[in-house]
DNA sequence: TTAAACTTTCAAAAATAATTGAAAGTTTGT
DNA sequence: ACAAACTTTCAATTATTTTTGAAAGTTTAA
């Protein structure tokens, strides 16, 4: 394979794992592309290389800088902007899951907090409810916790030592 | 809040919840319905609640079978099939992570194995698109390991070590 | 202050994904 | 073998999401 096709192969499984995942299937494509570019990137040139428009460029690197994992750079003499993604994948995964637990956990589990928090009657179906709800109350916030805290030890000793016990 | 209204509410945010994490709406509310029910529904109950036609209800319910999280039952005497969720959540995410693994990383990881194994040559960026696609393949092959060995634990001491560690 | 060189916005259009419903298929009891 | 009671399938429709492109906005240089 040459080069020119696996970083097309690269760019179109990026983006189509984006997808499977809840994200913008261009958005994934960009950052793709931005990462195995070993330097900064114009939006001119990211619309050549996926044949998109100008809006789309834009809207999805503007998402992908809130994310925080894309950031603008400027270059001497250089009038527009390019950009780069975040190379380091430790800290791509941090903010990542940073990220969607704010956005999508967070507000998730306050409801979750909400409904299991009812007054149950005596039926056997209302006492179900409650304790389902609770249970996955418990079990989602200790997910994130967990994420969020194993996000933060960088490639260091934990992750090491469950790998090596779990092997 | 009363049951009902905690109910719907409940069953709407699974939803979107799937929805944002690449699942299709209507199959992760009947997963939540199924969820919160403490006996088997059919599927003429799920069509009347979550207000869906007769393909849409047999088409996710055949996915959800699939994904090893809802379950047939049979009534003695009724002719009807009816439904079940795994209620357990330790083997919830078990299968979860099992299934997105086989079906969307493992695949991923076979493409990224492809592209990061090309003959590079002696340009800046060809070796940086290799450089880049080898560390992401060993990321996400470590990734996805260990989320494999830690759904395997289910609720055990490793769990609750890294928890009390990590606080 | 003007205009060139850019970027952003957003309503409309296009592409994609989910849903419907009726016909075809299956199973069970008589 | 028949028919009642169900479930599955899939082409057509509908809903949702994404993309476009041109107008509006911004910044910079002269």
């Amino acid at each position: 394979m040459e080069f020119k096709e696996a970083k097309n192969k690269f760019v179109q499984t990026w983006g189509a794992l984006g997808s499977q995942w809840g994200i913008n299937k261009t958005m994934a494509q960009i950052h793709a592309l931005l990462m195995i570019s070993n330097e900064p990137v114009s939006m001119e040139d990211i619309m050549e290389e996926l044949q998109i428009s100008r809006g789309n460029a834009s809207m999805n690197l503007r998402a992908l800088m809130d994310w925080g994992i894309v950031y603008k750079e400027f270059k001497a003499g250089e009038r527009k902007e390019f950009f780069t993604a975040e190379k380091d994948l430790d800290e791509l995964a941090v903010k990542i899951s940073r990220e969607r637990s704010k956005r999508e956990i967070k507000p998730a589990l306050k409801i979750l907090k909400e409904v299991s928090t009812i007054e149950a009657n005596e039926s056997a179906e209302e006492k179900h409810f409650v304790d389902q709800t609770s249970k996955l109350y418990d079990f989602v916030l200790k997910a994130d916790n967990m994420l969020d805290k194993m996000t933060e030890f960088n490639e260091n000793w934990l992750g090491k030592l469950v790998i090596k016990m779990m092997k």
